[in-house]
DNA sequence: GCTTGACCCTGTAGTTGCTACAGGGTGTAG
DNA sequence: CTACACCCTGTAGCAACTACAGGGTCAAGC
């Protein structure tokens, strides 16, 4: 399989691709003659698992020990659930931010009255000085 | 005041309050003679600014629109209320997609049966196709 | 009067996770 | 045999900072 056929079949961009290899995340595949590089199915199934994690949004080091965990099988599962629920957690906490950021932000906007920028609550609310910003 | 003073009352780094002016957030201070910036009060005041909408998750772009817009006491506020109803509309996709996310994290957690690798659920999610992975 | 230490200066490189060139080589279809 | 799609390496760019390296300045204490 060439690079190109490897990233389609991964939704991935080519250079993707080679970023992963540069940074260690997928092996170096063989080359051909033309130097081109020649993948096999155990390269669309790392970086199909690369991509999945990815999507779940692990970080490149959440997926590089998750990757070394898949490896031996005989170890217990359970440092692959603390993996999974660390990133839960954070994930929870991005979400609770981001819902108190909405809330301001949708208060602020609510006391808008579409009258001039001099009486903009929105910018007074960044400003809460009201005085010259420039 | 000196460059750490408005760091710290406005809290931020040092090296950010630089960085800001030279991205032209910031507009260059005055300078004393041993070439230290000196910062008055309307500093103060736009960087106080633009911490708060960064806190409240604008980029860059939205800041500077949002500075412009403010300089102009008298124009119509309704620019304003757009570019923070668009910034409300981009966190609750933000939201949604964490949300999505984290049901399916939660889900593939649920299933760990806490037994080896070789079996688990987790890793099974990510590599759908179960085989060898490296 | 001299040293210590906190602060300031510029400039560059690193972070994360890619993406986009520039400037080439290769392979195949018409 | 000539287009044209694909491949190669290497480097620079994005957001939004952060962290040095290698220096200069200033006030206080001995």
């Amino acid at each position: 399989m060439k690079i190109g056929e490897l990233a389609s079949a991964t939704a991935t961009k080519v250079e993707t691709v080679r970023y992963y290899e540069k940074i260690g995340l997928l092996p170096p595949p063989a080359r051909t003659s033309a130097n081109y590089r020649a993948y096999g199915n155990d390269h669309l199934a790392r970086l199909s698992f690369i991509r999945r994690a990815r999507d779940l949004g692990f970080t490149f080091e959440a997926v590089r020990e998750l990757l070394t965990l898949s490896d031996d099988k005989a170890q217990s599962c359970d440092a692959v659930d603390v993996i999974a629920r660390v990133h839960l957690t954070e994930i929870d906490r991005k979400i609770a931010d981001l819902s108190a950021l909405r809330a301001e932000l949708d208060r602020t906007i609510g006391s808008c009255r579409h009258g001039t920028v001099a009486d903009c609550k929105i910018i007074e609310t960044l400003a809460p000085r009201g005085k010259d910003t420039a």
